[in-house]
DNA sequence: GAGTGGTCTAGACCACTGT
DNA sequence: CAGTGGTCTAGACCACTCC
């Protein structure tokens, strides 16, 4: 038995989801604040509990929502994201520490993957590889399919929790680092000085780094390890690293849940009063 | 009747998600190729209908299939994004162009918001109003909130599709132009020259750009306006304009869809040999 | 134990697409 | 027209949480 011919067009779900997100950001519901349970949704808006169980899917899938499992759906409260600096202040801070004695470069080495939190009450872990250049890893350093790159994987956890903290996959072509074998030492980890600094060692000077940042949904197991909630993307970076040649000498790809970082960079310009007459 | 007691603890929903999954990454499925309608895969999997029905939603809300609306769901093909270059030597170039003649700066204005598109396959819409500053806004400028600043927002659409190709809001701080009524002009839309040149004619010289770069998932209502796939993160991106005296004169925020745009920038770096003994 | 959401069924009707 | 997905119903059973 229906009651009214739908009136409008628009499906009943998204109504009763709009209704919804209406009051959230009104303020009518607050943060931490639990929604109507289905059933109740159902009989408010004369409908089935799937349609209502729709509804706050949608709301879910916005990111609005953290729910379910025995608990009654509650209304997120704003994510708090740590800022991930890529700033030019800082990779020139890392360049200058290549000439630095190891000792110093150790204890600032693995800030690069942090973001913040400790080393100490971090795990990480590394894993070496010589695959063969994809199509895609390839074209990247412009260099033909199937030569030997150097894949690096790392990955930090929390002592505590054991949840991810950070999660990179690295590219260098054999070729460039063939003479110092230590850069295949998983030993090593992490690199004091970071890649900048391994490079050095075979007289490879980084001139700047291109980077690409996007989106991405992520996939369910995605949201597994990184203890994701629905409706939160992943943020995509790809960073290359140009020598002054040049050259692509490393490609890395990083991954971020955005409900937990954004990415930050400044850009600096120069003073009026201090360029008059060059260029 | 049930046939098995669903042997392990995945539910069937995401099991079927798994192996199509698995189809595409493994190229089994070829995108623009139709997956099985959801008659098969509930007969496959000896599921009902609506079962069948989640799984496609799950990889529909990853954005690996587009589809729906009597023709059968595709293999999504893979986006191509239109590079948004933000790096420090194009805000130079547009600081520089500051002291330049204005028709050379409005021939190059709106490159900024276009972002690779000519601007006469486009329309353009700004929009100023003064209002007061929310908590957000104020703290953004280290001001007392209800501070009086001017709001623009600004959208392009393509003239043809009517596609929204690109939306931005931006305050200034109403006290720091108040000396230039022509900032208040709507009619002077594309800002010849950017904000900067704009600031420029109050005495206010721009030291820096801070940005921020996020991820949100979309509503309902931004899929329309943008004509976005389910499964697509919105790219976020908070500008502050920082002038020479560490003041946030000038804040933006601008979105755009992941699957068509990316942030690019470029980190330059000093040569080793350029720096010896300075710093 | 009562209430919650998560999964699933077996249907129905509709709007839309292709031929 | 037959086939597709989109919406919706009215139930069922389960796992979970809170009291």
């Amino acid at each position: 038995m229906h009651h009214e011919p739908t009136s409008g067009t628009v499906p009943v779900h998204l109504r009763i989801a709009d209704a919804l997100r209406a009051q959230i950001t009104s303020g009518e519901l607050q943060p931490g604040q639990a929604i109507p349970s289905t059933k109740v949704l159902a009989q408010d808006w004369h409908c089935s509990v799937g349609v209502a169980r729709m509804a706050v899917a949608v709301l879910m899938d916005e990111g609005r929502l953290s729910g379910g499992r025995g608990k009654p759906a509650t209304v997120r409260r704003a994510p708090t994201r740590r800022p991930l600096t890529l700033s030019s202040d800082w990779s020139q801070l890392q360049k200058d520490m290549v000439h630095r004695p190891e000792s110093e470069r150790r204890e600032r080495g693995a800030i690069e993957l942090t973001a913040g939190v400790p080393i100490s009450a971090t795990n990480s872990s590394a894993n070496y590889q010589q695959v063969l250049a994809t199509p895609e890893i390839a074209s990247e350093f412009d260099l033909p399919v199937g030569v030997e790159v150097v894949q690096r994987t790392y990955e930090m956890t929390d002592k505590e929790s054991g949840m991810r903290l950070s999660w990179s996959v690295s590219y260098i072509p054999l070729e460039y680092i063939r003479d110092n074998p230590a850069l295949l030492d998983e030993s090593n980890e992490p690199w004091p000085g970071g890649h900048q600094h391994q490079l050095s060692t075979v007289g490879i000077e980084i001139d700047r780094f291109v980077r690409k940042v996007t989106a991405i949904q992520p996939t369910t197991g995605d949201r597994q390890v990184w203890h994701m909630e629905p409706g939160v993307p992943l943020l995509h970076v790809r960073s290359k690293s140009v020598d002054i040649e040049g050259r692509v000498v490393e490609m890395s790809d990083a991954v971020y849940p955005a409900d937990r970082a954004e990415i930050l960079y400044v850009e600096q310009l120069k003073r009026w009063d201090l360029e008059r007459g060059q260029k």
